[in-house]
RNA sequence: GGAGAGGUGGCUGAGUGGUCGAAAGCAGCGGUUUGCUAAACCGUCGUACAGGGUAAACCUGUACCGGGGGUUCGAAUCCCCCCCUCUCCGCCA
């Protein structure tokens, strides 16, 4: 949610911005349903405060009884009115995107991202390198199948070495974070409509989520929407920002829209694995934090050995919600490509005007809504390409060397099994 | 799933129709005292929205005692529905 004073204010930066997000709310229109409002609201308050009163006066006083009697219909209606008036310009309120940071670039799609610079070198191989999907079968780790058996197309299993490295991935990834000032959640996987309003999921990805049944819950897409909600409505106290929050979930995602997309191996899924950064810090605070969850990525990359180039995303490939965004794309040897691992938004105030997260400094008396940040740490993503950056001439799969403490095995060989 | 209790300001906790935005205590903030700390004493201390004011201070109004609706000139207080929390029993990872 943007700050309504700026659309009163300034409704032609609202405006602009609302053309460049392809978000087509009429700001005029707004502005004036805007202004009825408030005009129909100072008529009720004055209403009220007549009618408050008089009805002190009738303690002692009878007669004016009929009179506040009288008032009563009106009052009422007026009220209603600003009632559905007040509802509309919310709604409308609703679908407006943030503002975009000065840097952000201008382009329609993914291609239109700022590439920002490389780092590591592209493995090299004395033979085709296979996709992760080729790897998949050979290794025996992943099972898309029974995935489709048991739920649907776009859920898998991970077993035996696979699972194994999976899990020390996640594992690691944690304690790193933890080594970095994060701390560790475990997070409901369910959430409500106003938790996935408040972090802008809602209404601007409603057809991505798996809602339950007759009730107010909805599978959660990422741990941010957990991790974030979970200071609504609270004043946190300056002194302690930043605050650093991660988390290991599943994320579910209907991925309606996008069929045909990546749909070879488990690149594009219904449900993935995440370890989530989150950070709550004051305002002027997001643009280091941003950078801080960014270093956090690359470190883990670094660690891992992986390839990978960073990227400004630019206005077109970027939701709503966000400010400015970086994404990590790793390089996968067997699509021969970089593809997204990692993405990391600046979303400034917007989602903690949602959620009524705000911040208070006592000594200073400074008061406002925080910033929030939301990264990923590492996904299934990144073991794909491990996978597929690791593999040998023989068939087998390295592990990197940090991970090796948390799978207890260094290679995992072509029949699947782990040495 | 069954039975009961309860939701009031940052916290504890009074308050059953107007004088209640709400007693008191604690915490916080400012000050006095003190060599320092502690204690004591005095003062101060909710949020949101709208309007005014210099986008500060501040002033005015409205709303808010879990949420929604109702009764009434007037509701924290009476009535209805819902949500949530706690306790006991049952079931169970």
């Amino acid at each position: 949610m943007i700050d309504i004073k700026i659309l009163r204010e300034n409704p032609e930066l609202v405006k602009t911005n609302a053309k460049r997000r392809g978000c087509d709310v009429d700001i005029d229109a707004l502005v004036k349903l805007d202004a009825d409002y408030r005009a129909l609201l100072t008529e009720v308050e004055e209403m009220r405060a007549l009618r408050n009163k008089l009805s002190k006066e009738c303690a002692t006083n009878p007669a004016v009884r009929d009179q506040v009697k009288a008032m009563k219909d009106t009052m009422a209606a007026k009220e209603a009115q600003s009632v559905e008036l007040k509802a509309q310009v919310d709604a409308q309120m609703a679908w407006l995107p943030n503002f975009f940071a000065p840097d952000v670039p201008v382009g329609a799609d993914d291609k239109g991202n700022q590439l920002l610079y490389h780092v590591g070198e592209k493995p090299q191989f004395t033979f085709k390198p296979a996709d992760h999907q080729e790897l998949f079968e050979r290794l025996g780790i992943i099972d898309t199948t029974r995935g489709a058996k048991v739920a649907q197309a776009g859920f898998y299993y991970w077993s035996g070495a696979g699972a194994q490295l999976l899990d020390a991935l996640f594992f690691w990834t944690k304690r790193e974070l933890v080594n970095r000032g994060f701390s560790l959640f475990y997070t409901p996987c369910v959430a409500k409509e106003h938790t996935l309003f408040g972090t802008g999921y809602l209404p601007f990805f409603a057809d991505q989520t798996y809602k339950l049944e007759g009730q107010d819950l909805a599978l959660i897409g990422t741990s941010e929407q957990t991790l974030v909600g979970y200071h609504g409505d609270e004043t946190l106290d300056a002194a302690k920002l930043p605050l650093a929050y991660t988390a290991f979930t599943p994320c579910w995602r209907t991925e309606s829209g996008s069929y045909g997309k990546a749909t070879r191996g488990i690149f594009r899924v219904h449900q993935f694995h995440k370890v989530e950064q989150i950070v709550f810090c004051r305002p002027e605070d997001s643009e280091a934090q941003h950078i801080r969850c960014l270093e956090n990525e690359e470190h883990l990359l670094k660690q891992l050995g992986l390839h990978y180039r960073v990227v400004n995303v630019c206005d077109g490939d970027m939701g709503a919600p966000g400010y400015k965004k970086y994404d990590i794309e790793a390089w996968f040897a067997g699509f021969n490509d970089y593809r997204e691992v990692t993405s990391n938004t600046n979303l400034t105030d917007f989602q903690a005007r949602r959620l009524g997260i705000k911040y208070s400094d006592r000594a200073t008396g400074q008061k406002g809504f925080c910033h929030t940040i939301s990264a990923t740490a590492v996904t299934d993503r990144v073991a794909l390409a491990i996978l597929e950056h690791y593999q040998q001439a023989d068939g087998s799969v390295v592990v990197p060397e940090v991970l090796r403490p948390f799978t207890g095995f260094s290679r995992i060989l072509p029949n699947g099994k782990a040495e």
